[in-house]
DNA sequence: TTGAATTTTCAGTATTTTCTGAAACTTTGA
DNA sequence: TCAAAGTTTCAGAAAATACTGAAAATTCAA
């Protein structure tokens, strides 16, 4: 690996983690090291870099890309292709969400429908089934509320975020709105 | 394997998923089943349900206490062990979130904080760090709300959920409100 | 159409992770 | 204290996963 330090622990760290994540190491490294460089960068730029093989990181990119976490464009005069991630720090984010839910959410709940839909034979199916569909019930409630709030404008969610838990007091306060009490919102930290 | 089919194709689905999420399949699966099961199960019930060794359940079992996602307990009369699952399924999100923060995002918060510390050589370090800047942010504040709205009872967190992204337009009614009131309610960091 | 540049595939190898059985350890009741 | 019941540890086997180099395929310009 041939890279400053201060980004070679980067890459390193996300290597690391994307074991701990379903993803293998290299794809995690070239996802780092396309994330932090101020440029796109070609397949052998990366070799280079991370010192993989020449296939491990075709084979990565292809994965990247079938995550949508990178993008694959052409410089002019140049018939390699270059590779780089989304500016956006929260449309990655979303993208990654967007994928998870599609790739384990959505297959866990056809699972569960399927299961739940069974006749159950006896108490313990019976009671599988009840927790079953708890769990269905707390995964759809997520996942939509997920899909709401990935749809709002960055603008919208990051102030969202900010107010934190503060949100329970404006909920309640606009609850309270119908007898139109004249107090203020609620905040107090 | 030895289950009804309703509770094995669940078993099953949660093992595979493991793999996805950096979770050994045992895990997953013991996970399952003790969260199906309308009783607490000891190790041995465990291996004949699952099918696999009695020392790989004992470090199944002790991988998923770590987690905090069983619980351990006796019954009167019985020297072994019986393991459940938390009944709650919002309590079980919760501490799954709670553990993937204090493993995963800890350590990458640290890691950043060290990287954006160093003295950048050049322009492509510069850039780097500013990149990695912004993902400190995000990750920060994604976090803190997600800590913040963690603490919020359930009721409250399943009415902001059901609301969705409606919560946007009471947002910004409550800041109009807010501005009318002379006090801005986002917080500032 | 050719051939140089580039990317992809794939079979085999290396590495990592998971799983097992045997042995060691712990706990508890007599 | 012992012995029986139960649990954990650990070294090695088995399985799964990742990685490589060589060869095949693709692309593009002439």
């Amino acid at each position: 690996m041939n890279l400053p330090p201060l980004i070679q622990s980067f890459v390193l760290h996300f290597g690391e983690m994307g074991s701990h994540w379903g993803i293998n190491r290299t794809v995690g490294q070239i996802y780092a090291l396309l994330y932090v460089s101020d440029r796109p960068l070609n397949a052998d730029d990366i070799v280079e870099a991370i010192g993989c093989s020449r296939s491990n990181t075709s084979m990565a990119l292809k994965e990247l890309q079938a995550w949508r976490l990178v993008k694959l464009q052409h410089l002019p005069g140049d018939r390699r292709e270059y590779f780089s991630t989304p500016e956006d720090v929260w449309a990655i984010f979303k993208t990654l969400a967007e994928e998870r839910q599609k790739r384990e959410v959505e297959p866990t709940l056809t699972m569960l429908r399927g299961a739940i839909m069974e006749t159950p034979s006896g108490e313990a199916e019976r009671h599988a089934q009840a927790r079953m569909n708890e769990m269905y019930q707390l995964i759809e409630l997520v996942t939509k509320w997920f899909a709401d709030i990935r749809d709002m404008d960055v603008e919208t969610l990051e102030k969202l975020m900010k107010l934190g838990s503060q949100v329970g007091k404006v909920l309640q306060f606009t609850q309270s709105l119908g007898r139109l009490a004249g107090r203020d919102n609620g905040k107090e930290d």
